[in-house]
DNA sequence: GCGATAATGTTAAAATTATAACATTTAGTG
DNA sequence: CACTAAATGTTATAATTTTAACATTATCGC
């Protein structure tokens, strides 16, 4: 490779932290090389940056503008979190404030937000925030901490305090793994605290899970089923699911 | 407008809260309509959905891809900062531990960081922590609370404790007003809190501002020239601030 | 300094995306 | 049911971006 080509590559990544595109043209200029000079760094070296339609982006940035595009399978997965969302999206009322927990199944429900008048989100998620910021009507509490980037979540001693010293109307809780007898779970214990704390303090509990995470045990305990007011879910979990719970307190709701 | 419309926007737009790009054709053929339509849905409405080189982007996602380009005088105000932040640099060593302020200041010193084998940074301000994210040698602590968007940070009434608990040895601050007798301002009073949490507890505070701040106060005072032991900006600042500090203490670095 | 090689520039052609004009379908109304 | 108008589709054309090929310039070892 080439110092000076790093150094361009470099330069333009720094040009566009702060966010923003960069048109190719001016990227070039930028460098003081032609246009062809910036289109070869870019496809020599692996960087960060991408060029989309003659403009450079961050790549890597966190929810947004990756490179991969939606395929075909993720547009009909997502119809199955979409509808999960709008079933989620009838227990939220006006002025409410939401614990939204970290992971994807949540995501979709996020720019529904922007119907309401006024709301209040609480997360411990960095995509949630970043999400959430886009919604004038919202505002945002993030709980911080030390970025976990697996979970895209921050973790740190003192967030469960800091949730019960909230006034939280209803936490929204996802979960890796649901199991009848062995109860919620999921992949990361950092988790745990938060989601613990937000259960425990909340005046309604919502567990939202699709279906293919029943019967799904993951390393970190968290509830039990009957923890929760509400759940969720979608048609082919729920029977199973409701066979199981005799008379337990959480209501179903399928989606 | 129209119903069904507002309906496709919906739901593309939901395809992207999560983050990525959606293709032109893939999003006609998940609203099963012809690309023609999904291109006129957009000029039409307003819409947080921006087309870019035939793909749908989240328009107002945090610091990323917003429609406007770097315009050139940014490309050139872009240098000083860049120069200014190269300054930094030469004050970071491996391991470190520092308090990265708010504003557009410092993100161009960002990238650089990926040079060092180990480093932590401590934030309060989005637009940082997400320019972290992307740095896999860079843990990250973010300091939550309540979000503003007029300066992408966070305020908490513990903010200041939790800056002090932490072992920060260098302390990167940023300024909107730097005035030899009325002392370094900012714009939020937000700001106030943890930036002289960080200057309290640093072990070296540095205070890097380009020339265009000098002679400037604005609303939040937040520190005096004396309490840094570094001030980084750049050649046009310089000589009438050196005029003015006599035998106070920061040395004064010019980029 | 010379020659080899890498880096960069230039240009033309191919592919893609954007725009505009007009055709067709759909929904609503009397 | 026909008429109107809005919505959507289709197609051709213009503009832009991408790719490829080759020309030119810089760099490095000898």
């Amino acid at each position: 490779m080439n110092g000076r080509s790093a150094l361009r590559l470099a330069k333009l990544q720094d040009a566009l932290a702060s966010g923003g595109t960069l048109h190719l043209r001016d990227a070039a200029e930028l460098c003081d090389v032609s246009e062809m000079t910036i289109r070869r760094d870019l496809t020599t070296h692996t960087t960060a940056i991408s060029l989309l339609g003659g403009r450079l982006v961050m790549a890597n940035y966190p929810g947004v503008t990756p490179i991969y595009d939606l395929t075909e399978q993720q547009a009909s997965h997502y119809q199955a979190k979409y509808s999960l969302c709008q079933r989620v999206l009838a227990f939220i009322e006006e002025g409410d404030t939401l614990f939204i927990d970290c992971g994807s199944t949540l995501i979709p429900l996020l720019s529904q937000l922007s119907h309401f008048r006024e709301l209040t989100v609480v997360t411990y998620a960095l995509n949630v925030a970043n999400a959430v910021t886009a919604l004038p009507n919202v505002r945002l509490v993030l709980l911080g901490g030390l970025f976990y980037a697996a979970s895209q979540s921050f973790a740190s001693d003192n967030m469960a305090a800091a949730i019960e010293r909230l006034g939280i109307n209803k936490a929204l809780i996802s979960a890796a793994g649901v199991d009848l007898e062995r109860g919620v779970s999921c992949f990361h214990f950092h988790e745990v605290a938060p989601k613990q704390a937000a259960i425990a303090t909340a005046m309604q509990r919502l567990l939202v899970v699709d279906a293919s995470k029943f019967g799904v045990v993951r390393p970190a305990y968290f509830a039990a089923l009957g923890d929760f007011d509400v759940i969720v879910t979608d048609e082919e979990g729920a029977p199973k699911l409701l066979r199981g719970l005799g008379n337990e307190v959480p209501e179903v709701t399928i989606a």
